[in-house]
DNA sequence: AATATACGATACTACGAAGTTTCGAAATTC
DNA sequence: GAATTTCGAAACTTCGTAGTATCGTATATT
């Protein structure tokens, strides 16, 4: 309640003249998202972003500082949907579900928009922090703490979450930059059979 | 013997004029190695190399057709001499060594040369093409070898390699790549034992 | 000595992309 | 209806870099 937002300020009244408009906002991102699917960051221009959305390249520049920073928010929003999370109570279906999806979305065509993101977060600091801040810690933290709930159960009690959490992830990522990009059928389930030999409690 | 090489052939007339100097060549080659520890590929402009390789750049264009040739031909002979393989004959010794050099390659001036690469690897299929063929591929050859060796011993019969080589290397590109570049002091042998619980053969 | 090729230095050209400005039209407040 | 702000279109300026060309010099062969 007394969380007061600048919303909240803004709306009390209006600002003159014609409003912004959200369509053209909305599709400026779109666009940007959707050339990351395609190219690379430096390859992407303010003209194309303009040209793909049916904007003004002046309409960019007016709400953004640069054209990075228009890619930048394309990921976050287009992120923000992205992290259901599965839930079975089996911890070996809890990590080889989350594996499956992650998989999936990285072959799909948003595949590329990860791969062009931490290409381009090699060279700039802000593109990184991003990356990190809205798409890779989440994602962690999801994880690590499902993985806490089988702590002492299924799971180890000492096992040692962020290197489990880079067992899980580091793969799929190095495959995806380095590798072929292709991912075997059962890729998913031999590698949550070996993290999971990795972790599990003992039953004998 | 009856592989007949262009340089015996070179090698019985010298060709007239000036010959090419050898040591501007790997002033070139050093110089651009040396700038692919500071910044990304795009960043890498034909003069700096030239101006740090105190050569000129009419003698780049006159050895390379384009910039990004000098940097490819600079990670090959660089990495032409990163790799001996440590072979101990036990299992979980070699596997914790190979990582350990690994990381202390990617913690060093050099790790920055294998982001930039993978980084340029993205926009850049010849790049790409290099990276694998002269240091993916045989650093992974190399680990499966070896592997190959305790199969049936130390190693399960079904162990699947290919998904050993990816949870080996996965992480540690994962960590460098998307992450703060920094190991805890533990880390080779956190992954060796995951890793090796994934495959070792059980002594019960 | 003549010829041929490489070298470093430097000026030069070509081009693409970032970002700005201008303009007439549209949408909103007062 | 006047003022204000946005919009798309498009011309425009600015700038950095790739790659080339020129020149005087150095180093080789014949």
């Amino acid at each position: 309640m007394s969380i007061s937002t600048t919303k909240i300020v803004e709306d009390t009244h209006r600002a003159r003249g014609r409003p912004r408009c959200e369509d053209s906002r909305s599709r400026i991102l779109q666009a940007g998202l959707e050339l990351l699917e395609q190219a690379s960051f430096a390859e992407i221009t303010a003209d194309a972003i303009a040209e793909r959305a049916g904007a003004s390249k002046a309409t960019i520049y007016r709400w953004w500082p640069n054209k990075d920073a228009v890619l930048v928010e394309a990921l976050r929003e287009a992120v923000a949907q992205e992290l259901p999370f599965p839930n079975t109570g089996d911890l070996r279906e809890d990590i080889r579900q989350n594996l499956q999806n992650f998989i999936k979305l990285l072959t799909g065509r948003r595949g590329r928009v990860f791969t062009a993101f931490v290409a381009a977060a090699q060279s700039d600091p802000e593109v990184a922090e991003t990356f990190q801040r809205v798409w890779r810690e989440p994602r962690r933290q999801s994880l690590k703490t499902m993985l806490e709930q089988h702590r002492g159960k299924q799971m180890r009690e000492d096992a040692d979450l962020e290197m489990v959490l880079d067992a899980c992830y580091g793969p799929l990522y190095y495959r995806l930059l380095t590798g072929n990009r292709k991912f075997s059928e059962g890729y998913a389930d031999a590698l949550t059979e070996i993290v999971l030999q990795g972790i599990a409690n003992r039953q004998a």
